[in-house]
DNA sequence: TTTAGCACTCTCGATATTAGAGTGCTAATT
DNA sequence: AATTAGCACTCTAATATCGAGAGTGCTAAA
C-alpha cells in the first residue's frame, strides 16, 4: 500500500465516504458539488483514474460513477478514517444498562447483541467467553426420581455447569453426600488433567462421576461449546445491496452454520484489539460482500470471548470499530468484576 | 363451512396440491391432464367456478389459474388432507437422534429445532418448557472471590438456576454452609408463593438470599423467560414467494420478535394436540402469507413447552403436522422420562 | 348435466427508444 | 506542467409497444 498524495487521499475519502452514504456509484461532479475541493471535476476524474488503476476504486460500467474496491475501503479504515469514539452520552446510556441488569453472564450476552447491533445498525455476535483450563470448584450430586442423578458442577470462576445421569440402582441422597465430600476433598483446585490423571481408588459410581465430570469441564474448555448470541438481522436486509435476494442467501447460511461463526470469531481470539475483515479477504468467501468488525474481549489466557458485528462493506467503520470497541471493553471490565 | 360435493372435494383438492407442489396458479386444463378425472376441462371450470363463489379459491388475474384462498387451505388441512404419520425409517432415525444425545434438556430443543427444521422444510421454533408452578428442591451456596457469592438453585424436577449476588461483607464458606442448611430445611419442597408467605425470623443476610431465590422461582415459573431455538430460517427463502425481499421482511421481524413468537407459541399451551394456524387468521396480521404448525409438549399442567414449524402458506401440511407430532410426542415422552 | 368451441382478457417476455449520467480525451488556459 | 472547459461517446434504466400464450367464461350443442 504506497503512499497517495494529500489531494489523491483526500479524493478517496470522499468517494469512499459518499458510497456509504447514499449506496450509489459516486461521479465526479458530485464530489465538486457535495465538497467542493476548490477543483474542477476534470481535475477529480483524473485522480480518480489514478485512483482505479492502483486499485483502490472501480467502475460498474463505462459510464457510471466510481465505487470503492475492498483495497479502497481497507484504505480508508486504515489511514483516512481516524479513531473515533462513541459519543458521551451513548457510552453512559449502554453502561447504564448493563449496571441494571443482573449479575448473570447470559444476560449481559443478549445484551451485548442488543446493543451492538443498534448501535452499529448492523447485525450483531456475541460468543461466550471460554475459560482456557478451568479448575474444580464444587459439586453437588442431588437424587432426583428413579434412579436418576442430577449432578452441578461449579467451576472457578463461578461457571456452573449440570448434568442428569441414570443410574445402575437408585441411591440415597445420604450416600450421594459423601460421594460429593469425598470427590469434593479430592478434586477442589485442580484441572481437567490433573483429574484424570490423579489415580485415586474410585468406587464403580464415583468412576462413573469422574469421568462425567470431566468431560464437563473439558466440553467447558471446548469452544463451539458455547452458544452464539445474534440480533438485529433486520438491520442487515434493509440495506439496500440487499433487496436482491441471491445476496441475502449468503448471509442467512452464515448466521445459521454455527461453525462458520465460530471460525471467524475464532480468528480474534489469540489477537488483541478491534479487527477489520473487509470482504471476506480471500479466506472466507461466503463473506465476500459483507465486512465484519470483532474484537475478542475478557482476560488474555484466562477467560475469553468475541463479539462483533456483521454488515454490508457500505459499513459505516467508524460507529461499528467504536461500538465494538466500547462493549468489548465494557464487557471486559464487568466479567473481571464480576469473577475476579 | 358447507358440504360441498365429492366432485368439488376432489378438484378442491387438486388444486391445492398442485399449488403447493408448483407455486403456479393451477388451470383446468393442468389438472385435466395431471390427474384427468375423466371430466372436461370445461366442467372443471364449472367446478372452479363455484368453489371461487364459495371463497375456497381465487384468481390472481382474470387469465390465470387459480390459487386457493386462505379458506382453501383450512378445507384441505381439516377434510381432505387426511392424516398422516412420519414414515417409520424417519421416525426412527429421529428417535436415535434424541438417544444418542446427552440427558440434557438444552441439547434436546437445540436438536428439536434442528430436526422440526430439516424433516418438515421450513423454519423451525422451540420454546423450552416452564413449569406451572416450582418447588423449591436444594440450594447451594458457594463464596466466590471479595463478598461474592454465587447462588445454585435446583428445584423439584431438575430445574438448576444460577445467580451471583454481591453482599456487603464478605462471608466464609463456613458460615454460607449453616445459611444453606437452614433454609433448605425450612423451604424444601415449598412453592414460591409459601415461602414468600412464610415468617421465619431471618437474618438480613437470610431475607436477602430468599429474597432472590424467591425472584428467580418466580422467573423460572414466568413464561418468556425462556430462550426460543430457531432453526432453518433457510429453508424459507428457498420458496418462490419470498424471491422479493419485501415478502421476507416481515418473516424476519416475526422471528426477531421474541414476544411475537411468544404470543403465538403461548396460545397453544393450553390446548393440546397439533394447531395450524394459516395466514395469522386474522389474529396476526405480521404472517399473513404464512402458515404455522404449531403443538404443545410436556405434561399438562405440570411443565409445557411449544414447538412449532413457520413456513409460506403453500406449505406441505401433511410433512409438517406430522413431524411436529412426532417430535412433540417424543421431547413429552423424554422429558418425562428425565424428570418424572 | 356435460362438453366443444370460441371470443375475450391479461400477463409475460422481447424489442425499441429515449433521457440522462458519467466518462475519457483533446485542446485551451493558467 | 498542471488544470480545466468542452465535447463525443458509452452505457443504464425507464418506458412504451407488441405478440404469443395461457386461461377464463359463456353459449349452444350433445
Amino acid at each position: 500500500m504506497e503512499e497517495l498524495t494529500d489531494r489523491r487521499q483526500a479524493v478517496l475519502g470522499l468517494v469512499v465516504r459518499q458510497y456509504i452514504a447514499t449506496a450509489t456509484p459516486v461521479g465526479s461532479k458530485t464530489i465538486v458539488e457535495q465538497y467542493g475541493l476548490g477543483i474542477s471535476s476534470a481535475t477529480i476524474r483524473n485522480e480518480m483514474a489514478y485512483l482505479e488503476e492502483q486499485g483502490y476504486l472501480t467502475h460498474p460500467h463505462t459510464s457510471a460513477g466510481r465505487v470503492p474496491t475492498e483495497n479502497g475501503y481497507r484504505y480508508f479504515v486504515e489511514r483516512l478514517m481516524g479513531e473515533a469514539e462513541l459519543p458521551l452520552a451513548e457510552q453512559r446510556t449502554i453502561r447504564h444498562q448493563f449496571h441494571q441488569a443482573r449479575l448473570d453472564l447470559e444476560q449481559w450476552m443478549r445484551l451485548a447483541a442488543t446493543v451492538l447491533a443498534r448501535t452499529a445498525h448492523s447485525t450483531s455476535l456475541v460468543a461466550a467467553p471460554t475459560v482456557a483450563q478451568c479448575r474444580f470448584k464444587h459439586l453437588e450430586l442431588i437424587a432426583a426420581h428413579g434412579s436418576r442423578l442430577l449432578l452441578v458442577l461449579v467451576l472457578r470462576g463461578g461457571m456452573v455447569k449440570q448434568q442428569m445421569l441414570a443410574l445402575t440402582c437408585p441411591m440415597a441422597q445420604e450416600e450421594l453426600n459423601q460421594v460429593t465430600n469425598r470427590l469434593s476433598d479430592l478434586f477442589t483446585g485442580l484441572s481437567a488433567d490433573q483429574i484424570a490423571a490423579s489415580s485415586y481408588l474410585l468406587m464403580p459410581l464415583e468412576e462413573q462421576i469422574v469421568n462425567l465430570v470431566i468431560e464437563m469441564m473439558e466440553e467447558a474448555e471446548a469452544r463451539s461449546s458455547g452458544e452464539i448470541y445474534r440480533d438485529g438481522l433486520m438491520n442487515i436486509f434493509r440495506q439496500p445491496e440487499f433487496s436482491e435476494i441471491e445476496n441475502v442467501r449468503p448471509i442467512i447460511r452464515i448466521l445459521e452454520e454455527q461453525s462458520l461463526l465460530e471460525a471467524i470469531l475464532a480468528e480474534v481470539l489469540n489477537s488483541s484489539g478491534v479487527q477489520v475483515i473487509i470482504g471476506g479477504e480471500g479466506r472466507w468467501d461466503e463473506l465476500s460482500e459483507c465486512s465484519v468488525v470483532v474484537a475478542p474481549y475478557g482476560e488474555a489466557g484466562q477467560a475469553v470471548g468475541a463479539l462483533g458485528v456483521l454488515g454490508p462493506m457500505r459499513m459505516r467503520y467508524g460507529r461499528a470499530i467504536s461500538a465494538v470497541r466500547y462493549v468489548a471493553d465494557l464487557l471486559g471490565d464487568l466479567i473481571y468484576d464480576l469473577y475476579g
